[in-house]
DNA sequence: CCAACATATCAATATTTCTTGATTTTCAAT
DNA sequence: ATTGAAAATCAAGAAATATTGATATGTTGG
C-alpha cells in the first residue's frame, strides 16, 4: 500500500492537485454536515434539503462538489437521487494525514548555524 | 481515544469549525508543499522561499493560515523563524476522516419505498 | 398528453481567499 | 546610533467560491 505522498515524488503535481481537491470539498460547515448524515446510509437531496434546511440549489452545489472529488457517488432512481459516501475517499484522506507526518530522521529543532547563505 | 465527530453530538460548532479550518488550510498546493518540506524537519522563512520560489508575504501569509489551523509550530530565533510539522495536528486530520466513515449497520443502499412524503 | 415533483444547471451577485507591493518591526552586527 | 537582513502585517486588487432565484430536464401519476 504505497503511501499517496511517496507516489507524488514522481508524478508531483497530479497529488498534490487530488489532495488539494480532495481536502477542498472538506473544507465546508454544509459539505460536512451532508457527509455527516450519510454515514447513516444513503440519503436523497430532498432528506438533507429538510434536515439541513438549506435551499435545493445550494444543496445541488455542494454535492457536486463532493462528488467530483469523488467522497460521494450519486444513483438516481425514479425522480430521486440517493447518495452515499465513497468510504475509499476517505481512506484516502486518511493515508494523506498519515503521509505528512515527519519522516522518521527528521531532526526536530534545527542545530546551531544560520539557515540563509 | 474519543473520536472527533462522536464529540461533535454534543458541542456540534466548535467541532464542525475545527474541522473546517483544519481541511482548509490543507487545500491549497502551496500550503502542502511547505508541509512537505517540514517533512524533514525544521525550516526558516527564507529556505521555504527558496525552494518554493514564492514571494515573502506570500509565504507568511499560508503560514499564518498552517499555524492558526495549528497544523505548524513557529520559534523565533535571532532574525529567523523555524517552522515545524505539529503531528498532532495531522493526527486530528486521520481521526476526522475515520470518523467520518460510514457507520456500522449503516444500509449501503435503500430498501424499497419513497423518501420524501 | 398534462400537471406536479425532484433535481440539476445557469446567471448574477455576494463573499472569501489569494496575491502583490509597500511598510513596519525586530534583531544583529558594526 | 546606524545599517541591513528576516519576517510580519497591511492595503488594494484579482481570483476563486458560495448563495440565490430562475429556468431546464427528466419522471411519475392521472
Amino acid at each position: 500500500m504505497t503511501s499517496a505522498l511517496r507516489l507524488a515524488r514522481h508524478t508531483r503535481t497530479p497529488d498534490l492537485a487530488r489532495a488539494e481537491r480532495l481536502f477542498h470539498a472538506l473544507s465546508d460547515a454544509t459539505r460536512l454536515s451532508i457527509l455527516e448524515m450519510l454515514r447513516d446510509g444513503e440519503r436523497c437531496v430532498c432528506e438533507l434539503q429538510d434536515e439541513l434546511d438549506a435551499a435545493q440549489s445550494r444543496l445541488s452545489f455542494h454535492l457536486r462538489v463532493l462528488k467530483e472529488a469523488g467522497l460521494v457517488a450519486d444513483r438516481r432512481q425514479g425522480r430521486w437521487s440517493y447518495y452515499t459516501i465513497v468510504p475509499g475517499a476517505l481512506a484516502e484522506v486518511h493515508d494523506l494525514a498519515v503521509g505528512m507526518q515527519p519522516r522518521k530522521g527528521a531532526l526536530p529543532v534545527r542545530r546551531a548555524g544560520s539557515c540563509c547563505g
